[in-house]
DNA sequence: CGAATTACCGCATACGATTTCACAACAGGA
DNA sequence: TCCTGTTGTGAAATCGTATGCGGTAATTCG
């Protein structure tokens, strides 16, 4: 027993198994790899093969593989934060697609920070995969251009925040979602006093539900003081200091719509905490229809989006660039958002 | 412009270096790994390696690295269902250690199913990593050892489910935990019809939680009737679809502990759907205290466990051992569960 | 001043798989 | 008998990096 530290055994390989079957480590290779479609392979040889490969339990180094310059058999997933639920079904729904291409799934988390997203860049240079699916927030065309040219690596993503010729991309129309929740609140619930939660401007998508929100409110001519925005940074706890800052108002608003449900969620806590009620105080509209949303009192009304689905159509069209099935410029899925009337608005 | 297909593109290797900087492969290579200790290396060549090192924008290739039988740098963590909140603290724990010594870190989730699990040993077996964090349910001490024996992989597992030599383990004391629980359910708010949502018995956590809850039970010597036992698969959705069980009873309980709080959530949504009030009605008490359990209302009264503390502690004792820091037989700790009183009960 | 260090660096090989090329054996046809 | 395929197999190059070993020039020592 000499002191091994860290360093890891030696495992099985093939030449383990051809030394076993008695045969070259090629013919291992040509039986397992299936290549005996082109080059024939002797029925006997290959039983050999494969007794010793079940005796020896032999698993390929898929590192050496891809060395080789095959394929890794692995793809990377960037999300923001995978503790928020909306992730979730996208997240197992590219598994689930993944899978059933026997790959795995690599999954990183950013934190919403560029710096987060930029080391994930640099992970998969290092460490190259067949491809990526990518919920950015801060990454430029360029970041993923290099990305792209360095590796050659196949690339599906989240949003309207990033165009790349090569890259598909799934996206809900949450501007025209918005602006039906916001005109909504207006006319049917004749709110004129409205505050808008949303995220600082590098975010693109905060950007654009913020103007959907100005816009609605144009449209209704009504007034947009500064203090009716508020900004936090997707979290329960955020939307909580930010419905604070609106209740500490000399006029509060009737009625608050936050860019995602965990905002929203922290905002109507806060709401209550002050001892106030929703939607007969604050009615509150939040946004992604996370499965808490439902579990809060009032149920959340909120704008639905399928993350389940999107997650699906994104692995799908990554994988079809992955096996060459498709090469042309990058495709744009436009997935629907709904907007889902419940009790807190 | 030949059609490429999906064949990943050169990337830029050490030799590339080694040409620009007018040295040998060798020599970049000693260079960036900092061997310069036990091979000098001249201050002049240094600077010119690092300079084409940075005008080319060189990575190395951690697969070839890992070859060549070095560290991956990589760790690879299983969890049941990275839906379940519970598992995010302890994710983020991993994963800021791991960054912390410049690891990355693959997760993977098994839906609770024997056969997810053993996907991912295989998995690991096939991509070698230099540690794993196991939340295993199903595996057994072979598959484990299986595991050790052929990648000589550190470990380091959550909860009692697995005890093995080179395994450490960070485990909450739930037993006495539940038995805290259900016995305060009977002494301060004198219930005497309490039902059990549980999980099947191929999960040992959800036995010994069982066995807990029993043993509450027989000390306050209350009755244990067979329909008082219902079991779901940790999901909101089972806990709603074993409480309308409950209330179908003649006789329905008059408290339920259910062993996740995701089911406890699902339970009480099934209790305010039949139009009964809780804790009026049905008092409930769950386990974790995750974040939609104050969330809800009434708020859940809860067993609280520290999964960020467990995630942290389980990821150091993995780097101690993949370090070399330690490599003594497997360590054993206990991490606090708090009974936590709120509202529903 | 010749020999022994020392500082610095390159050559060659190994890691585990894929893939190209070569080749042996054997068949059938001229 | 010679040539040409076909079939089945092995040898060797290759991917990008790490490292033992050996070599060369500069330096120190006797």
């Amino acid at each position: 027993m000499q002191k091994q530290h860290s360093s890891r055994k030696r495992a099985v390989t093939m030449r383990d198994v051809a030394k076993m079957a008695n045969v070259s480590q090629s013919t291992v290779s040509r039986v397992l790899s299936g290549a005996e479609e082109s080059i024939p392979i002797g029925e006997e040889t290959k039983q050999r093969v494969m007794e010793a490969v079940k005796s020896l339990g032999y698993y390929p180094n898929l590192y050496a593989g891809s060395l080789r310059g095959q394929k890794t058999f692995m793809i990377a997933m960037m999300v923001a934060d995978i503790a928020n639920p909306f992730y979730h079904p996208m997240v197992r729904a590219v598994q689930d697609v993944a899978h059933s291409h026997r790959y795995d799934v690599m999954i990183a988390n950013t934190d919403h920070t560029r710096d987060g997203e930029m080391h994930f860049i640099e992970s998969v240079i290092r460490r190259p995969v067949d491809g990526l699916i990518l919920v950015p927030y801060h990454l430029t065309q360029v970041d993923i251009e290099r990305c792209i040219a360095r590796t050659g690596v196949a690339v599906a993503a989240l949003g309207q925040h990033v165009t790349h010729p090569q890259v598909d991309t799934v996206f809900g129309n949450d501007e025209r979602a918005v602006l039906e929740a916001i005109t909504w609140l207006i006319q049917a619930r004749s709110h004129k006093r409205i505050g808008f939660i949303g995220v600082t401007d590098n975010f693109s998508v905060g950007v654009r539900r913020r103007s959907a929100f100005v816009e609605a409110m144009r449209q209704a001519e009504l007034p947009l003081p500064p203090e009716m925005f508020e900004y936090g940074d997707w979290s329960s706890e955020s939307g909580e200091r930010a419905m604070r800052s609106f209740l500490s108002l000399p006029q509060p608003p009737t009625a608050v719509f936050a860019v995602n449900d965990l905002m929203a969620i922290g905002a109507m806590e806060a709401v209550q905490k002050a001892g106030l009620c929703t939607p007969q105080d604050v009615a509150m509209i939040g946004f992604d229809d996370i499965p808490p949303a439902t579990w809060v009192r009032p149920r959340l009304t909120t704008v639905a989006q399928h993350p389940a689905e999107m997650g699906h159509i994104m692995a799908k069209a990554l994988f079809e660039r992955i096996q060459g099935d498709y090469s042309g410029p990058g495709r744009r899925f436009e997935a629907p958002c709904r907007f889902v009337i419940r009790e807190s608005a």
